[in-house]
DNA sequence: ATTAAATACTACCAAAATACTAGGAATTAT
DNA sequence: ATAATTCCTAGTATTTTGGTAGTATTTAAT
């Protein structure tokens, strides 16, 4: 039940770029020295959250990238699937799939369907704005 | 944000036990049979909950394991927390762990521990009774 | 006592997932 | 041109997961 590394760097990166939300391309290199890691690291963050439309980006000097929308326009939950792909907590869960050929008889599928609404629910009630709130001692 | 294989039939060997409640011991031989799983990976399955102190368990001769409690006393999260370890969704949230250095100024702590929150509350909103009142066709 | 049936313990191992590293191509402003 | 940047693909070391296996120990039945 652990949020991957490039889950918690995924919503750190977005959580920067709103930090930085004036109009300019925020280059990764500035990204990664606030966040301490890597540029090339990072690249591979990014890359699932530009695709799925989160960002623009902009290639070549002065280049980089910038959230596509307002904070308050971004659920975390978007954020966090498009990062970890799937949070369902047992597959025979995830929506699309093929059905576990045992749901029938299984008592525990109505089980995890809950657990998996109550986490989808959690983290679609917060938005990016609501993490930027917070009183910030850097940044 | 997956819950293992381990935690999984840990939950369905709860169940299991629950279902075949008389006072016997319940051999790993019978319930490895019923679940399509080896002995052998079972015991795995089963030392943590025995040693947790929700079996009874029997050496010997017409040994087995039965449940030390009724089921509606086993809530699904106690189950699912000694099969998994620790459940929190990020390691700065886990409790008697030393906190993260970056606590103070970090957003999202606060947000992992909420997460952490509802999946404990859901889960523990369960008893192993809740799970097998559902009508089943086999076993 | 012996034996068969069971759990308990410990070690090992292969495959998959995770967390990175690395190289180079493409793009863009200056 | 050039420097700075993203984009794309491949590789790799480490950790985690999902088991297998061997042996010792315990117990009931004979």
């Amino acid at each position: 039940m652990k949020i991957s590394t490039k889950g918690r760097y995924g919503l750190r990166v977005m959580i920067d770029l709103a930090y930085h939300n004036n109009g300019d391309y925020i280059s990764l290199k500035d990204i990664a020295t606030r966040l301490n890691i890597t540029v090339k690291y990072l690249e591979q963050i990014v890359s699932p959250l530009s695709k799925a439309g989160f960002l623009n980006s902009m290639r070549g000097n002065n280049g980089g990238h910038k959230l596509a929308k307002a904070p308050s326009e971004y659920k975390v939950g978007d954020i966090l699937r498009v990062m970890e792909g799937n949070l369902s907590p047992v597959e025979c869960v995830s929506f699309g799939d093929v059905e576990c050929p045992m749901a029938e008889s299984c008592e525990t599928v109505t089980f995890w369907k809950g657990l998996d609404d109550v986490v989808n629910k959690y983290i679609d009630s917060f938005t990016l704005q609501d993490l930027i709130v917070t009183p910030r001692t850097d940044n």
